[in-house]
DNA sequence: GCAGATCGTTGGCGTCGCCAACGGTTCTGT
DNA sequence: ACAGAACCGTTGGCGACGCCAACGATCTGC
């Protein structure tokens, strides 16, 4: 069952998150800030497959942490343009770490076919339901 | 990223339930006592791997329902003894069934021997992280 | 008999995903 | 030009899920 696979990846990835201080929603902004450069928090949401309003709380909370910038667009006026500033980047990179020790933790049973094997199962699942390409 | 899939996942699992009107905490319940027999609600939470106060919640729903009976273990007046009725292990053969529709629904791109890949491959992340054989 | 473990229960916290409503702004059709 | 639709950020709320702390009652081992 996937479903089983999928409450301990969430642990994995929740205790590595929580180690560096920081949220699922956070990890999203920042890696989708990073790869697709500022947007408004609305352009954010449509990236990160994110409620408006949770944006509204990531964005506050990175902001406060220094990772980000919120400033209003002068050619539309109802938006925000988030940018990622360096400490955020940085941030992200220490974040991107541990995720990767978290996945080689979590994929350690399998070898490295079998990895491949999985990956591209799961990207088959992912894109025939409208997934979104995240990292 | 498994993350990605589980969400899917999570997202299609959550509408058969709710269409049938139950929860997670409620099919892992049923379920567990389908299998194993009659238990304590300590024992349930052990077996469905989850917290004795949400095991609480979900009794107390389900037997609200008529799915589930608690009783007084005369051995051990700490226990409850929550057992099963009729009506519980057919509600539990609905939630079997949207289970199974879910599942083809998800897997609906793979064909039948990825889907058997798949299955084993996560079956062997499950057992080498100390995963119960559910389901 | 007494200390420690176990059980059910209550109450709380945090993450994630979603929805409704608002006031302000921009875009559209006419 | 102007009304209505659509969009944006924000606030507030809800439910599912996972976890923890504490309590009183009960059982167990020594």
């Amino acid at each position: 069952m996937i479903s089983q696979t999928a409450v301990h990846s969430r642990r994995f990835v929740a205790e590595g998150f929580t180690a560096a201080g920081a949220r699922g929603y956070h990890y999203r902004v920042l890696a989708a800030l990073e790869e697709f450069g500022p947007a408004s928090q609305a352009e954010l949401g449509r990236r990160c497959r994110m409620d408006r309003s949770d944006i509204v709380a990531a964005v506050t909370e990175l902001e406060q942490k220094g990772f980000v910038e919120r400033s209003a667009d002068p050619a539309d006026r109802r938006r925000n343009t988030v940018t990622i500033t360096r400490a955020g980047t940085q941030q992200l990179q220490r974040l991107d770490r541990a995720l990767d020790s978290v996945q080689d933790e979590l994929l350690a049973p399998l070898s490295a076919t079998e990895r491949q094997t999985l990956v591209a199962l799961l990207g088959k699942l992912i894109e025939h339901h409208g997934g979104a390409p995240t990292s």
